[in-house]
DNA sequence: GTCTATACGGCGATAGAC
DNA sequence: GTCTATCGCCGTATAGAC
């Protein structure tokens, strides 16, 4: 691997663990196993490096949303079931890419804030459109109620996965995967038909 | 108001918007109205102060959720309907002991992590424990489902509470709370009669 | 209890040899 | 591109006068 994919995918797991302020140069140089002003070849500022890392996984974001929606499965309700237990899975395996998504979402670093909204915005909306489109098929093939919004159903959908994003520090594997599974089950019960 | 108090209410607001190491002792001075050299006439470190922040924001908030659901709704829809948008609107009105204690229960400043889970874990389960009453007592009088624990369905509140206050970032007061009410409804339908 | 002055370490960043 | 050496700044914390 080069070097500066290295030095993007190791400042990422420290910068998901520790924060942007919590993360230092020194740290990273380590991490990659260099010495910190040899940083400086790759990227011109602390800054720059972390707002890379931020694009990278904003895409990556995205791609993991439509990508595990995009699943074998025949109904509805199992394809969105699966991507709801696939996005668990990745935030109880300690997949940092996730969490760095889920930290600076909610805690942007001071004095990057415009910067790092740019990013998330997009990603945002773009994975709430997917969710969207799934939810409104459902609809249509009379899975789904249709007393309700397809947006509505999506929002609450993310709101749970950030939620349960919350509680992996104080649960297993195990039990944060039961818990999933019957919080699946009153959202199931609230958007049927 | 007394120093020392003051000093705990104002750091809390900064450690809630910029996180522990994004707040540092001169900001916290500033802040106060002093310098900084004498906020350790009062505490011997910023750990220190750190620490007795968590444990009055742990204890604030036990007090929060029982007094939130001690309100004088008849029924045990409306009792929780209404605690539920009591937190929104605290999470919305930037009530900073809220985010403190949302802030620190995901992310714990490194070396603090043992002594903050102490303190969070005890409140963790008291809040829990008020909210499963409830849901018991809707469940006896029959408005609330008995094909789900009432702790699955409390895990699922807090859930949804944890995970919309992720969201406060993107969206104002109005759609923040007209969003919330959403929430509910998909909620609701998931665990009624 | 609050101030000024200061110690000391770690931070981000740069210069220049190889 | 990586190293050693170094800069200037800001962080927590302490000493001592008032």
């Amino acid at each position: 691997m080069q070097t500066k994919e290295k030095l993007l995918l190791e400042s990422m797991e420290l910068f998901a663990a520790y924060g942007y302020e919590g993360t230092s140069m020194a740290k990273i140089a380590e991490k990659v196993g260099l010495k910190k002003s040899s940083l400086y070849a790759h990227y011109t500022s602390k800054e720059t490096l972390f707002l890379d890392v931020t694009e990278k996984i904003t895409n990556e974001y995205v791609h993991l949303i439509a990508q595990s929606i995009d699943n074998n499965e025949q109904s509805s309700e199992k394809r969105l079931y699966q991507s709801f237990m696939i996005h668990v899975k990745d935030l109880v395996s300690d997949d940092a890419s996730i969490q760095f998504y889920n930290r600076f979402v909610q805690y942007p670093p001071q004095n990057l804030e415009k910067e790092l909204f740019a990013y998330l915005e997009r990603s945002e909306e773009e994975a709430l459109r997917i969710l969207v489109k799934e939810i409104e098929n459902g609809q249509t093939v009379g899975e789904i109620s249709k007393d309700l919004e397809a947006k509505q159903i999506a929002h609450t959908y993310f709101c749970l996965l950030e939620g349960l994003s919350n509680e992996i520090i104080f649960y297993d594997y195990p039990t944060l995967q039961h818990h999933a599974e019957r919080i699946w089950e009153v959202f199931w019960r609230g958007i049927r038909m």
